[in-house]
DNA sequence: CTGTTAGCGCCTTCAA
DNA sequence: TTGAAGGCGCTAACAG
């Protein structure tokens, strides 16, 4: 049979109440006493049964997540995530409020985490843009003991106790190796569409894609990255324009968002041999590519799983307790048109 | 505040022993009090906290899992996955047993899933061969109300309540799709290496395979299916006498396990042009493999995703309440070496 | 500093 | 067919 803290309470010869004052790091215990109850602890091999505990204490967790509000497939569906996960809340004892700010924009997003600290929360998961301000409110945070995870776009440099997101140098490689092979052997252009320099994951993607390029694909030669800002109507018209000048780019790697942009530029533009694509999360708009055989290859970000995983890391975190590393892990997902879900 | 069985019990007006009889489907209720009863928990929107009624029952979950026993890397990684949910079974109140048979063989497995039926466990989860006689064993199982499981490779024909594992003919297409571009366009021949026939995971990769090459890459010509069952040295040998004979081979699609012969019998040829390799099951060698640059891709199944999703279906099974489905997908996974976790 | 007592939400005897 | 009472493992007042 486990042991209870009914177990370690004799063993020790002490009360309940003590038992538990020693597991949960409360004050107000002789150093012997602890000794001894963490002596008969380790000795019986006990394990406190969170299940319990959590009934007692009755404990939910009011959770922040701080979002982009601008019109992109992918954070939609992000937030969509969040409703979802608030939908299981009473299983789950969370409590999850949901925070929109303007896309790449500092200051709101300070704000929101300055107001989202004001809260008391248990823990705060949000999008970063990468910025020294943003980096000290994520630390005003910490500093008030409330974990923060940073979703999809990482600060390493803050004091944020996990990302939930994937590893962007490698996708950027992981494109690159598949883009170069795609696009053949006969040398020729490749066009870089990012969203905006100031998001880390953005940049990393980028960084990634031209060490690959540039040590194994030397023949594909890369122009000028444009800034689309995640903007369909912007993305469109920026391609169009580079179409005209380089009527035979062989690839293209679209690293952020707007790819509704993307595609219609594609399908008005007749090319004498179709560009390999290579697009970034799975939305409607990059299923569509994929399937009418415009976009090659999409490399994806699982939303659900980063969703839940910043729950669970924020949870653990909150009540000291560990999660399965290999479980938090968010995947590179890479779709052809034939393994789409 | 959440409704408890004490706020149901009021609005019925019964007692809380009643109220747990209908909640657990117990007999000894009144048609008319049931009707009350459930009138209440449907009108307060009750959910019932597993976690209180399990400490309540003190309940536990025996499961036994049923493992092939040969010398594969990815089944070895696979038991080291169970074996690590065993040792978190404290918290997941299970009690994992794991059984293990030989390979591909019919009336072990069979032996085996009666054995475990005799053991009256919450669950089971098997590497199902496809044959009539495990269907028959499965449905017996099912017909003594044990959920069924399948991992790696499927039973649909039978009642197993969920299969954890990829889609196998999703992997083959997308072996099809990678090979087909990676091979380039001129035209050659193909080899495929498969385990055994006799496993459903590996006739339905070949199918998928199959398909996307007759539909998209017509140049390229499937060699005949050389079965190598798994086993590394055999894999070399046959091997070692396929390049023999086609020394320009274009691409290889090794759709089972023995990689390491696959590996070997690559080492020690030598080609005028690298053919095209692409492996399943991400294992020390096709890491190697890939790392090398003798295997272009890996297909891979996250083992320890596959057995934490079989767990997790088969005590909601066992409790009669409900997954997400989307968290137990087990994705195709690919890897480059450019993507290796 | 330490112990006693009464729950958390649910289940299970044992009586009625 | 129904209800009262006690307990699962842990926590939280409230006293000493």
């Amino acid at each position: 049979m486990k042991p209870t803290v009914h177990d370690i309470a004799t063993a020790a010869g002490v009360s309940l109440a003590t038992v538990d004052r020693v597991l949960n790091r409360r004050p107000g215990v002789s150093v012997r006493t602890r000794e001894k109850v963490d002596a008969a602890i380790a000795s019986l091999g006990f394990v406190r049964d969170m299940a319990a505990a959590n009934l007692a204490k009755g404990r939910t967790y009011p959770l922040v997540f701080i979002l982009p509000s601008n019109d992109n497939s992918f954070m939609r569906l992000m937030e969509a995530e969040v409703r979802s996960a608030m939908l299981r809340s009473a299983l789950e004892r969370t409590d999850i409020r949901i925070l929109a700010v303007p896309a790449f924009d500092t200051a709101p997003l300070v704000a929101a985490l300055d107001r989202a600290a004001g809260e008391k929360p248990a823990g705060v998961a949000l999008v970063a843009v990468d910025a020294p301000e943003v980096i000290a409110a994520v630390d005003r945070l910490a500093d008030a003991g409330i974990p923060v995870v940073t979703l999809v776009s990482d600060l390493p440099a803050s004091r944020r106790v996990h990302y939930a997101g994937i590893d962007n140098i490698a996708a950027g490689r992981t494109a690159a190796s598949l883009l170069g092979r795609f696009a053949g052997e006969r040398a020729g252009p490749i066009a870089v569409l990012a969203g905006s320099m100031l998001v880390r994951d953005h940049r990393e993607r980028l960084d990634g894609f031209r060490q690959v390029m540039a040590e194994s694909y030397p023949h594909l030669r890369l122009l000028d990255v444009v800034e689309g800002r995640d903007d369909p109507a912007t993305v469109e018209q920026l391609l169009l324009r580079l179409f005209r000048e380089h009527g035979d780019v062989r690839g293209i790697y679209s690293l952020g968002a707007g790819n509704r942009g993307l595609i219609k530029a594609l399908r008005q533009t007749v090319f004498d041999r179709r560009p390999a694509v290579i697009a970034h999360e799975l939305t409607e708009t990059t299923r569509l590519g994929l399937i009418e055989g415009l976009v090659d290859a999409v490399l994806n970000q699982d939303a659900g799983h980063e969703v839940r995983s910043a729950i669970r890391v924020l949870k653990a975190e909150a009540d000291g307790s560990h999660v399965l590393a290999a479980q938090e892990r968010i995947r590179i997902d890479i779709f052809l048109k034939d393994n789409l879900p």
